[in-house]
RNA sequence: UCCCGAGUAGCGCAGUGGUAGCGCAGGUGACUGUUAAUCACUUGGUCGGUGGUUCGAAUCCACUCUCGGGAGCCA
């Protein structure tokens, strides 16, 4: 379809630069909208994805399909235009091209297509996934979204991190991190049993020979993997069968995790820190109109509030300061405070959004709300954990100190009813050339959430799953 | 899973017992170097589903489905 011999393809966002004006182009992209002008020609504003921004077409009734084609080119429409750069009259954008040809791929018929020059309810285009990409919002999001992830990759490249690949199945049921999903090639209409009377089913006929699932983290495996060459990270897809029905919860979501030898929890604090303020800096550097578009349209504070952080110190606290804190509040929190007791999000909300406004790292859990494989303080009532808790997000990191003393670990797996058998290898770890290390986790989605100001997570992914839910 | 709330035209909504309305989108026409263009006219819905109360139900009751918000779980 596409001609072989041609100009090559210019990309919109370069369209609209002063610099282009003179040479002649061709774009390809999707109608936006279509402004008619009894003076004889057209305006086609197109957009391509290279930014949020349209580039400005004047097509002349003298086309010889002006008439024909271009009069019937609705939004959604996708074209090929090839013209003249030229500085634009108008308001709103420096250049515009004068269009000496305009080829239609493909029209979108406007009593059919989900996607009008009007107000859309983010509820109602989850309804047309495969579509919204093609909206403003979306196409923004999708962009900051690319960004964070090219940052993140950039910061631990940089720092000598090594990307490892965790296994996305898995057959340790590790953490007791949530429900997970069971990956099996059984016939469900036909279970094999271990025994003719028995109900139990026999996974030593299923695919892998044992019972497996899907990972809902790549936390030990990175381990194995940090206690050999010291900085590494993961990054991968992450999945929860919770039956989690809110704004920030997906049973499929993307987790980032580094894992580094040798460190504490400070040094686990100081990198956390510093890689929060680096994906912030760097959306607002590289994708400042399509932060402008979420200040004008989603939240008129993110801006401000990313600027703020880029400059700012995490306010760092240990758990039992942050209780004595609450308790001091004068607040009426609905779930009373007390030692021991895990924080509810109005807990949370209360320390970032209304006591410091600011990122908070809270530290030094008690152990029994915490998980087996932290280290215990020498107190003997707290383990090196921590939270980073930002403001409407609640949790953006969950991260802690490793128990590195054999002794230590098998006690706690086995006050978490766990057994230390089937947790050999993660063991094995302790057992040969142990050392202290660190390690957190950070939600993608969430990242994404926070830095747009999107209120809802299925809303930064492209096609989220959740719970009665998986389209697309 | 629990607690609220909502399901009425393609989309966003109003309508609390008497035979369905507005805005936007769509269509037609007018006008214009326009820019979420403007103006006029206009097409379009058995009011999520099932059952019930009633002379009569979008409106009241029961059940059910779907979606949203909050909570819990966590990233």
């Amino acid at each position: 379809m596409l001609e072989t011999k041609k100009l090559p393809r210019m990309k919109v966002v370069d369209a609209r630069r002063q610099e282009s004006i003179g040479k002649t182009v061709r774009i390809c992209g999707w109608v936006r909208t279509r402004r008619d002008s009894k003076g004889g020609f057209s305006f086609l504003e197109i957009n391509d994805g290279s930014t949020i921004k349209n580039i400005q077409v004047l097509a002349d009734s003298a086309l010889p399909n002006y008439a024909s084609e271009i009069l019937t080119l609705g939004i959604g429409g996708s074209v090929e235009v090839v013209g003249d750069i030229v500085p634009s009259p108008g308001a709103g954008q420096a250049t515009e091209i004068k269009a000496a040809t305009v080829r239609i791929f493909g029209t979108a018929d406007a009593t059919q297509y989900p996607l009008q020059k009007k107000g859309t309810s983010f509820e109602f285009l989850r309804s047309i996934a495969h579509l919204r990409p093609r909206t403003n919002t979306f196409g923004a999001v999708a962009r900051v979204r690319n960004e964070i992830c090219r940052s993140i990759h950039h910061f631990y490249q940089s720092r000598g991190f090594l990307y490892v690949h965790t296994p996305i199945i898995t057959a340790s049921d590790c953490e007791g991190a949530g429900e997970m999903f069971r990956v099996t090639t059984l016939d469900l209409m036909n279970l094999p049993r271990k025994d003719e009377t028995g109900s139990a089913i026999d996974f030593e006929k299923d695919f892998f020979g044992k019972a497996t699932n899907l990972t809902v983290s790549g936390q030990l495996e990175g381990e194995c993997f940090a206690t050999a060459l010291t900085d590494i990270y993961t990054f991968g897809p992450t999945f929860r069968a919770e039956n989690s029905n809110t704004t920030r919860h997906l049973a499929e979501f993307w987790m980032i995790e580094p894992e580094m030898a040798f460190c504490d929890l400070e040094g686990n604090m100081d990198i956390a820190e510093e890689f929060l303020k680096t994906l912030f800096s760097d959306v607002l550097n590289n994708c400042s109109q399509d932060m402008e578009f979420f200040a004008e349209r989603i939240d008129s504070t993110v801006i401000e509030t990313l600027s703020a952080i880029v400059k700012s110190k995490f306010v760092r606290l240990s758990y039992t300061e942050a209780i004595k804190i609450l308790e001091s509040s004068g607040e009426r929190f609905e779930f009373p405070v007390s030692w021991g007791i895990d924080l509810q999000s109005e807990h949370e909300r209360y320390l970032t959004e209304k006591k410091f406004k600011c990122p908070v790292i809270l530290t030094d859990y008690p152990a029994d709300i915490k998980a087996f494989y932290m280290r215990l303080s020498d107190d003997g009532r707290t383990v090196r954990a921590m939270d980073v808790l930002v403001p409407k997000i609640g949790e953006i990191i969950g991260g802690s100190q490793r128990e590195e003393r054999l002794d230590i670990l098998e006690s706690r797996m086995k006050a978490q009813q766990l057994n230390p058998a089937d947790y050999w290898w993660y063991l094995d770890l302790r057992r040969y050339g142990t050392v202290p290390h660190a390690g957190f986790g950070l939600g993608l989605e969430r990242t994404v959430q926070f830095v747009t100001g999107m209120g809802n997570i299925r809303d930064v992914i492209p096609f989220p799953r959740t719970p009665g839910s998986a389209d697309f």
